[in-house]
DNA sequence: AAGCACACCTGCTAGC
DNA sequence: TGCTAGCAGGTGTGCT
């Protein structure tokens, strides 16, 4: 499931292999990838666009796009969102036929084509030209800090923290606290940190806080590092289709009933808000 | 106001 | 062996 490492990793291939690139046709493909507008209306906004950036805030990311040729026209933005299973992928000729799902396809001016593939269809693109003073899509605007981007402010995480009467797990997860972290990262977060995942968040006292601010700092910039997560059955891969290395790290997540790397005694399994939650309950309190 | 359950999907897996 | 029910989860919506 792409979190921020994940997304991280993809925009990190998008600069590097398709930033500078233009568009020269867009084929869209069913009516659920592209749901925010009409896919004409996308289509037109984005061929004969040059790619001019790629940025991502939390686990939205985002190209930039210019005109080719001419002077700069109006700014605008091609957004996506992963989801569930949502991949890009940037694939070089000789051109394979495209795989099962996929919905949307970006015919590049070096006769590659980037690919926006996803079997549950829960992801989406659009085209925005509603930007704030930082160029970010004015959509976006209710998302919280970036951990990665912004830093993690222990400060205003602890103030959050006192009024709210939430689990850590319900915490983590609220994109409005701070965006980008899903059900995996939240739970090797709380372990990084040594505090259960059901723990009420008023009653974290300022120690603990600092742990928490320390170790989502901390888990995403490793997760980061190894290119993120690729699950067995989960299907993120990078923009290149590598797998990330960072499962191989996972001290709590997906591993119920092996031993706990801290203490060896059995990584419980339970459910919060809806969602697994994996915790050692000798190391986290 | 804020927290919660549920819908949206498809692929995989555990269990019969 | 083959089928099916259940589970996986990010976000938006609607209910309490």
């Amino acid at each position: 499931m792409p979190e921020l490492p994940e997304v991280e990793t993809v925009r990190r291939g998008l600069e590097r292999f398709v930033v500078g690139r233009s568009m020269r046709e867009v084929f869209v493909t069913g009516t659920r990838s592209v749901r925010r507008q009409h896919p004409d209306e996308l289509v037109a906004a984005l061929r004969g666009r040059r790619l001019d950036a790629a940025r991502r805030w939390g686990k939205y990311l985002w190209i930039a796009l210019a005109e080719t040729g001419a002077s700069p026209g109006p700014t605008a933005v091609l957004v996506c969102h992963l989801r569930m299973s949502g991949q890009l992928l940037k694939v070089s000729p000789p051109l394979a036929p495209p795989p099962p799902h996929t919905h949307v396809r970006f015919v590049l001016d070096d006769e590659s084509e980037l690919r926006f593939v996803d079997p549950r269809t829960f992801g989406e693109l659009f085209v925005t030209d509603e930007l704030d003073q930082a160029g970010r899509p004015a959509v976006l605007a209710g998302l919280g800090p970036d951990p990665l981007l912004d830093g993690v402010d222990a400060r205003r995480l602890g103030e959050l923290a006192a009024r709210r009467r939430v689990s850590l797990k319900a915490l983590l997860l609220d994109q409005k606290v701070l965006a980008g972290i899903g059900n995996l990262y939240a739970d090797e977060i709380c372990f990084a940190a040594r505090l259960r995942p059901g723990r009420l968040v008023s009653s974290l006292g300022r120690a603990e806080v600092a742990r928490l601010a320390a170790a989502i700092g901390d888990v995403l910039a490793a997760a980061v590092a190894a290119r993120g997560s690729t699950l067995r059955d989960a299907r993120y891969v990078d923009l290149l289709g590598e797998a990330g290395s960072y499962q191989d790290h996972h001290a709590v997540y997906g591993r119920a009933g092996e031993p706990c790397p801290r203490c060896d005694r059995p990584i419980l399994q339970t459910r919060l808000v809806g969602r697994s939650a994996h915790y050692c309950a000798r190391c986290q309190r």
